[in-house]
DNA sequence: AATGAATGAGGTTTCATTCAT
DNA sequence: TATGAATGAAACCTCATTCAT
């Protein structure tokens, strides 16, 4: 009956811990989850909370930047040094990729990048300024159409957020990836 | 000596008086207006709203419809009867009218289609459902590739309401219009 | 086990018993009473007490006004009209008055005159207002010595003040109000 | 790897920083000092602080104590030894001084001896004790009247302090001092 | 002696919804 | 139909104090 003792930790790992409890919750529960649901699953004290994240929007600012870290590393963009780069391929590549990440974290992208947060804190997109970047460098290779390569990124990345929500709500993944190549192909194409 | 009773309306006519007032509320302030505000806007009690609308979501769901059904009116889709029908110019308009059309109605969309109350109660957006049926026809008409309608209606859906967005928070419109145009034209082109 | 029926009151009267419920606290357990405590000796829900306080420094200063006009009306100062006035019996007797009205009151004139409150909201005192008045008339009457009013009435206010804290907390109410007299009578003295 | 251990001090050292500390920081801010705004001044750990100091309060207490001290002496009382004394040029001087001396501490005077903390943490106050004493010692030399010397101190204390107050929030300072000048004189005139 | 991460009870405040009138 | 006083759970956040290190 008696309570755990208190664990103290470095304050990475404790605040790693808070994050990781509260990714667990969002992925599970949305954007309904509370402070005091993260530190019940965190089994911190809710003090503790308010120590490494002075409010909620706070948290969910850190998990964004995760988000997007972990997304950036796990599917870098090449570098030309690897050798000649199939740009079409690299676009689908990178789209598929951000759909099946998206699918594989369902709530959190919810909670942080279609909810009142996304409002209250905007972000120049990241995903956006990936696509923007390799909308530009592929045309200096000459394989890409003379598009505007910043609001065309915005839009093109509005198409892939779009796709990987349909497929997380139970779309049809082939026509849903089919159409969105599809889109992406003939948008670019040169 | 109690103040005099309210006056009675026609249940419809009383129901409209909030609707409009949660519209001229939500255009200025967006998501953060309160059922306080909108009883004090339309001039009711507070309980006169519950016997309208069961709970908040239903009030906006209403707003949605109503918004939904404005545009459709002011922007019908044409029938061929008036005479042959450009079908790349018309997939043009419409963007460009729904982008305008947003821009009008600022807050109310964002309170509406990007906010937690979207999530909670998806649609399956009108818009989508226009777009869907402009390609079909358009493919009919052999006007436009034979992409797969209703995915790609809801990508391009995204994509226009992206652009919507961007031109609301300050882009650069004409830049933004002309890259949904192209990614439209480049889409849809046979 | 049931809950008590809601009750609907007039706002002044329902106003009324939170007020009550809170000078009956703060005279039994002085400043540390919280909005909590109120809430329950009112019998009323948490949200009706900020109905009617936005704040908890709102209810203390609606306290301190009820507890100024209180005394103003049990000790109304005299008029010319009702006869010759003795002034400096008139002094006398209001800073006896006011030492047994404290006396009466205990915990709440701490609460509002001497706790971190009073730094927060200052007021230019009605007892110090009421002591530059009388000085006023009585030398106007020749009664009292040209003293400057408005910083004198300021200092015996203090003193009168620092009776009654005197008196309340234990001390010798005879030797103290004798040496209050004797100290504005001969300050006052032509 | 850990940061070099903190330089261990003679305890009484280590207090007197924590004790300055708070001294700066309360003369600046008042009673909305924090035990954390403390230990940062000082630049040591909290849990340091408890270790000189059980609880908030007895850090105050020690302010307090300190704060009288060193009134007494910068403006000691003077001894027959040195030549007969100017009874009421004494008390005259030494109210000035307190004011002066007040004026010069702001804030900690309202933190000690104002807030919250002086109900609960009551002083039979110096200031009192050394006008009974210059009283008695008056009275014996046939320069003051015989009024009651403890209440009368009381009082006269109260008065004094109030002057500082209103000097130091702002009013005419000498208008106040004047006042307080006459008040005291014919007080204690014989 | 010293640290600073951790606690958690306690505080004020909000607001969709209910219900006696 | 209409009112608006009343509700109360739940939200966010503070900070003196504790205690493992």
């Amino acid at each position: 009956m008696g309570k755990p003792a208190r664990r103290r930790l470095q304050p990475e790992a404790r605040k790693l811990e808070i994050v990781q409890a509260a990714e667990r919750l969002l992925q599970a529960h949305g954007s309904q989850v509370r402070v005091e649901d993260v530190v019940r699953e965190a089994g911190v004290a809710k003090g503790t909370f308010f120590l490494y994240f002075p409010t909620w929007d706070d948290l969910l600012e850190t998990l964004r930047d995760r988000l997007v870290t972990e997304f950036d590393t796990a599917y870098p963009l090449p570098t030309e040094v690897e050798g000649p780069i199939d740009w079409p391929g690299l676009v689908a590549s990178q789209a598929c990729a951000f759909v099946d990440f998206t699918l594989s974290r369902r709530g959190i992208g919810e909670a942080l990048f279609h909810s009142d947060f996304a409002e209250r804190r905007p972000l120049a997109h990241n995903g956006v300024l990936r696509i923007a970047a390799v909308i530009r460098a592929g045309q200096e290779a000459g394989a890409f159409a003379p598009v505007d390569p910043d609001p065309t990124a915005r839009l093109l990345f509005a198409a892939v957020d779009e796709a990987a929500h349909a497929v997380a709500s139970g779309g049809d993944r082939a026509a849903i990836l089919a159409a969105l190549q599809t889109l992406l192909r003939r948008t670019l194409a040169p």
